[in-house]
DNA sequence: GCCCTTGTTGATCACTTGGTCAATATGCGA
DNA sequence: TCGCATATTGACCAAGTGATCAACAAGGGC
């Protein structure tokens, strides 16, 4: 209970001033407990920082594994767009949880078990497009013939990071719905391409 | 003299140990000057942050407006293709610069004065995609009919920005090559497509 | 030689931080 | 009711921070 109003205090102040003002004394006035009491139930300040990391990577869409239903759509390719636009759609939403995510990022920088933790959790983000990857790899052989799933994982995951930064940094000026209707536009083919 | 000796010695400092490691003392001892010298010349370490990140953004390639040579393909496609891929070649070599960028970027979150001159950067970063943009829709009016190029600006800008993110974070495991080709793949036309 | 601007030092101050710890409160089984 | 583990407090300490400032050095025009 304590612990949890203490950790549940911890993302309150590094949501509203990062995690550089997270201050034992701060965590405590936040939760209205002593200071003490932040040490007695998480001994010292990175480890609570890394407690929240861990309760901070699985609700961030970059980093979780889970994508929500898979879309229904029959083509892999409109599959994967769709899945691209669910996630991207997502990020406004998250705006709060996703700085909290590039401040732990650059933290990562430094502290090889923040790194891990993320790498891990980035890892398994990109995973996740794999199979719609193969799926897509495999309905088009010609076309994707020198591409495999890890290059798309790759390349999707690029984009969708790249949104984040956006979408964090430049909110107003970002525009969706733009983005996606150009990225669709990039990849979509002729309706009834003749090939050779 | 010494007023460069110094920012020299607060980069080598923050390219070490990150911008939280950018005290007085610590500077100073690098560039082998008292600590009041840094603020005899800075006038406090909040501006000497800044005056690094004058120096930082005109270096990086996510913030730079300066492309290098126009690339010679008479196709806009393949013009865009070039500057992106010469780009995203360069994102390695500047590993330490990029660090030191989005560190600056998550400071920008809780600093507006920072945080104006990151996104100035970025803006121009983005622009620099525009004339590129525009011709390729110029040249492609039915296939991008839909399509503006300040979202195409945006589209490019994220998958640029993603891969900084991921050559930072995990440049063993990240293929630009693959990474290239893949996205070649997904934006290529077939060869003599016919369109109705 | 003198003087005055500029450069340079490091001791010093006020303040914040993470962390410790003796003291005390609380709850609960026996 | 007693006894004891657990929970809780806040004063306290050492370390590090940004910043100030009196003192001193350097150098060059007169």
């Amino acid at each position: 209970m304590r612990r949890e109003a203490i950790l549940r205090a911890c993302f309150t102040v590094a949501a509203r001033e990062g995690l550089g003002g997270v201050t034992a004394r701060a965590v405590a006035t936040e939760a209205d407990v002593s200071s003490g009491l932040v040490f007695f139930y998480f001994a010292s300040v990175d480890n609570l920082l890394v407690e929240l990391l861990d309760w901070l990577l699985p609700r961030t869409i970059i980093s979780s594994q889970f994508i929500g239903p898979p879309p229904t759509h029959a083509e892999p390719g409109e599959r994967l767009m769709s899945v691209i636009r669910q996630d991207v759609e997502r990020l406004p939403r998250q705006r709060a949880r996703l700085e909290l995510f590039f401040d732990y990022w650059v933290l990562g920088l430094r502290d090889p078990n923040i790194r891990r933790k993320i790498r891990r959790a980035a890892d398994r983000y990109r995973a996740s497009f794999r199979p719609l990857g193969e799926a897509l790899i495999e309905a088009h052989p010609h076309r994707y013939a020198d591409v495999s799933a890890e290059g798309l994982a790759d390349v999707v995951a690029s984009f969708v990071e790249g949104c984040a930064l956006q979408v964090v940094m430049h909110p107003a000026q970002f525009d969706i719905e733009r983005s996606m209707a150009t990225l669709a536009a990039l990849v979509r083919q002729p309706q009834h391409a003749a090939i050779h």
